[in-house]
DNA sequence: GTCAACGTTTGTGTATACAAGAATGGCATT
DNA sequence: AATGCCATTCTTGTATACACAAACGTTGAC
């Protein structure tokens, strides 16, 4: 429980949206969820305005909070500016690359190989995102990596259901592999572009990704 | 005063942060802003949060909230990202431009001339975020426009700063002509180059940015 | 004289109470 | 029977009060 109420409920609330816990469109009670955590309506107020201002719920005046629905067209426009955001942190990357985080390269990228290996697509998902995060890192820019940090996480769900496309896992390790190489071959340019198309295949397909989104 | 006090007042202290009447470092004090204000502590608080959200005071637990005084460095960073993000607004503009954008751009490309022509650097700093927004919104993504939005202001007074340093003005317009080419051609790709270097000289000649800074 | 410890003061963190606005349901009227 | 208006209730928005933690100052001891 991360110091103050506050800051742990925003967290809480958070992770059940992105879990869809709570499902967009559905209303958050205040008094609902402060019972439930425990806590006063004071503490969840706060949390429901933060998480207005990242963009998770949206509180109309008297209102209340709803869960917003980003809608297909519209993740579809988060992947368009993740794809952008992550080229920018690879060809910096390239350009910047240190020995510690040419190391955190390679052992996220290793974690990478043996989840795909073994095709287990729970464990991939986890280190995908952590060598995705030493990528940020690598760009040696604290506001992209905030950015891309903070824009990963709202994707994440879509980003897991993405895995669970047959092939996908084997696909994405092996554009894993060509992007490590034109990092640490300097290769911003090379770079930047692969990582546009791997970000941005989420888009390409973006028809599987609504399938399985309905599916649900 | 929009709606309900705590938004009235993030919007009045986020004013007050950007136009530096509240100097980076600086503490904030809850119940001083709330006698300020004429508000009792619990608006000023979730304003606070909010504005902690977007990353412009920081809170530490227990210890109040300062106001972030980004440096030099982060500024920088700050710039590179908003390239990008331009950039790739400029590109989709150019590809997918409708009536109604070309119009609006056109527009506000009009007053930047008239501004320009005339030496009116405060005209000219006005017109020229209304042409930038007139690019996002032709990108006709709404999540791309909101981020850039988001980031234009945050970087709003350096900017201004920017525009004050000599021949700036009339290099500025002339650039806004070439991309305007581009754009109205359907090139993205030249579009999303020239935006990105248009935007990314306030990188380039970040010398005369800390020095205007550092002159204040 | 200096350093440490304890107490006071100031300010954040949480809870609760009160007020105002919006939604819903019932009743009356057409 | 349907529609419109009014009242009640529920929920949000704001204020105030209380509790706890941290920082600073003062005093005492070494």
């Amino acid at each position: 429980m991360s110091e103050n109420v506050g800051r742990w409920l925003r967290d809480e609330i958070e992770n059940a949206i992105l879990s869809y816990e709570f499902a967009p469109g559905e209303r958050l009670d205040e008094t609902v969820l402060a019972n439930r955590f425990g806590v006063s309506r004071t503490p969840v107020r706060e949390a429901l305005m933060q998480l207005d201002a990242i963009g998770l719920i949206e509180i109309r005046p008297r209102r209340g909070a709803i869960v917003i629905d980003p809608g297909p067209h519209r993740i579809y426009e988060m992947f368009e500016v993740m794809a952008e955001l992550e080229g920018l942190a690879g060809s910096l990357a390239a350009r910047r690359l240190d020995k510690a985080s040419r190391d955190a390269i390679t052992a996220t990228h290793g974690r990478c190989e043996q989840s795909a290996a073994a095709g287990d697509s729970d464990a991939y998902y986890y280190d995908n995102e952590e060598f995705h995060k030493a990528i940020y890192a690598a760009s040696r820019s604290d506001f992209l990596q905030e950015q891309c940090v903070q824009l990963h996480r709202r994707l994440r769900p879509y980003r897991r259901l993405q895995l669970r496309v047959r092939n996908r896992l084997s696909t994405s390790f092996s554009e894993h592999c060509a992007i490590v190489d034109a990092i640490f071959a300097g290769d911003g340019d090379e770079a930047r572009r692969l990582l546009r198309t791997h970000v941005g295949i989420q888009g390409e397909r973006f028809s599987d990704l609504v399938a399985s989104m309905a599916a649900r």
